[in-house]
DNA sequence: TGCCCGATTAACT
DNA sequence: GTTAATCGGGCAA
């Protein structure tokens, strides 16, 4: 178990200002790191798009040369933008019913990406409410396929820069408890713990084991 | 070209 | 516990 002091992180900013340059420089500087770093930085951050979200309590990390990961073997059609600069997100179809979402990290050319698994609903619940058709706020987004169901995410997000509009992050405030396990759902690679999440938080996919 | 499987979820028994 | 929904990619043929 890791604790972890408040990030240094741009704001969203709201034109292309002095202070917006400045703000797409520290958020590259921020995801251009390694991935295992970023994963757990990213949690207790709030992800908005279109102003619905909340805070990240469940990501996971996928590194190039897992081989788990989508870029594993190479760039396709579909993980083309894994394969590009850091700060971008990465939407991809998952049992060809529901979308996921990824942000890449790295330098350019690592084709590294962080899954966001779940989130704690904190803005536009009524969005989430009716895209979802549940009222159980701990399942709006508790899950990848979830989370971007409540969101609104699709294909057409894919590409698209996290330090602009429509997508928004802020830096957590307090300190926060991080725990980390097993990634959900693989089969490949299945022993690297790069599953990172809130201690505690009951917004999770999936209870994180005790330490052992 | 065709077949199988997967970074999932909801609705079953 | 099991299964169906359904599509992009790897790999065999």
């Amino acid at each position: 178990m890791l604790r972890v002091p408040p990030l240094t992180l741009r704001l969203p900013s709201g034109g292309a200002s002095d202070d917006d340059c400045m703000q797409k420089r520290l958020s590259r500087a921020f995801f251009g790191r390694s991935v295992l770093e970023v994963a757990p930085d990213l949690i207790g951050t709030t992800l908005l798009f279109r102003g619905v979200g909340g805070r990240i309590v469940e990501v996971e990390a996928y590194h190039h040369t897992d081989p788990a990961a989508h870029s594993f073997h190479g760039p396709t059609e579909r993980s083309a933008v894994m394969f590009g600069p850091p700060g971008y997100v990465y939407v991809y179809r998952s049992y060809g019913i529901h979308w996921c979402l990824n942000f890449v990290c790295e330098p350019e050319g690592s084709a590294s990406a962080v899954l966001l698994r779940a989130i704690e609903p904190t803005n536009g619940l009524a969005a989430m409410r009716r895209r979802r058709s549940t009222t159980e706020e701990r399942l709006l987004c508790a899950g990848p396929g979830r989370l971007c169901e409540a969101l609104g995410i699709t294909r057409k997000q894919n590409g698209l820069a996290l330090d602009a509009a429509p997508f928004a992050l802020f830096a957590r405030r307090g300190k926060v408890e991080i725990v980390a396990g097993p990634r959900i759902g693989i089969t490949k690679a299945v022993g690297k713990p790069w599953r990172y999440g809130l201690k505690d938080s009951p917004f999770l996919s999936k209870k994180f084991s005790p330490a052992a």
